[in-house]
DNA sequence: CTTATTTATATCGTTCACGATGCAAATATA
DNA sequence: TATATTTGCATCGTGAACGATATAAATAAG
């Protein structure tokens, strides 16, 4: 017989890593329309709060490794998505510029937060208890992220 | 300006990402000790479950596509955790059925549960919220589910 | 009893994710 | 100033995910 603690349904991380591929689904028809991936688009998001940044600021902004993030500027370059050019005081760095094109996306994709936010409502997740999850959320990653680090 | 909508800090969904790849990467040494990837753990915890299942029961109950799940037994039936046989009353079937080796997976795995679990416990996150916390994520998990399947 | 449809699984191509490693520029140290 | 270390980014290999498509067995329809 399996352990209890080996059940699936009791298992956080099943359910958030369950939850994560759905939603990523779920953007999928609206970002390929305009050609992108979710990836593509939480870059886009951290370069509209703050253009011109170098690859590591745009890692960590998304808690991701250089050696994920960079190619897949790289492809997002080929789209003509965003420029990326040596920066000028410190030569290491890639200086990771939205084009037109990138800024224009902007608009493009205007109604793709609400329709996937309401798209998320049910019976126990509405505009109240949306706060005390992302306060959980917060909590687990807050704390993950101080055990990867401290080691 | 960036829309507050389009902030990452007022998203659900990268919250949700987010959590998902700090936990696996939680997980990542204690299941490499034994050899093992989070979603081939994840195939364990079916097969402890019910064994003897066909692939699409599992691809099933872990909410994932046949064209995910193929490769990801191959590769653990390459390392003698389990074995893939054609069903003898439906020849298109093929039954996954733990080895000894898989099935005593469980007691070299016994602590990692636990060790997850308390590891992900904060001020926010604790043994009364994390019934509520499940109850958000199952009923995101449905709505996206529903939403997917009727289209 | 054929032919058509459905079902179960697999193959293929693309894009992440990430550990391990490499390399060159910048900085610290001797 | 020469050498060592750190920093920023990239390359490589492996393992998911998944959309699109293929194939063969089972079942339904004619």
């Amino acid at each position: 017989m399996i352990k209890p603690q080996f059940r699936l349904d009791n298992q956080l991380c099943f359910r958030l890593y369950t939850a994560s591929r759905l939603i990523t689904q779920a953007y999928h028809p609206m970002l390929a329309e305009q050609g992108l991936t979710y990836p593509q688009y939480l870059v886009l998001m951290v370069l509209w709060e703050k253009d011109a940044q170098p690859v590591n600021d745009i890692a960590k902004r998304l808690r991701l490794e250089t050696n994920t993030v960079t190619p897949l500027l790289k492809r997002m370059e080929a789209e003509g998505i965003l420029t990326r050019t040596r920066g000028e005081e410190d030569a290491r760095q890639i200086i990771v510029k939205l084009t037109k094109k990138g800024r224009d996306l902007q608009e493009r994709l205007a109604d793709v937060p609400e329709a996937i936010g309401s798209s998320l409502l049910c019976e126990s997740v509405t505009p109240e208890t949306i706060p005390g999850l992302y306060a959980m959320l917060d909590g687990i990653i807050r704390q993950l992220q101080e055990k990867q680090t401290n080691q």
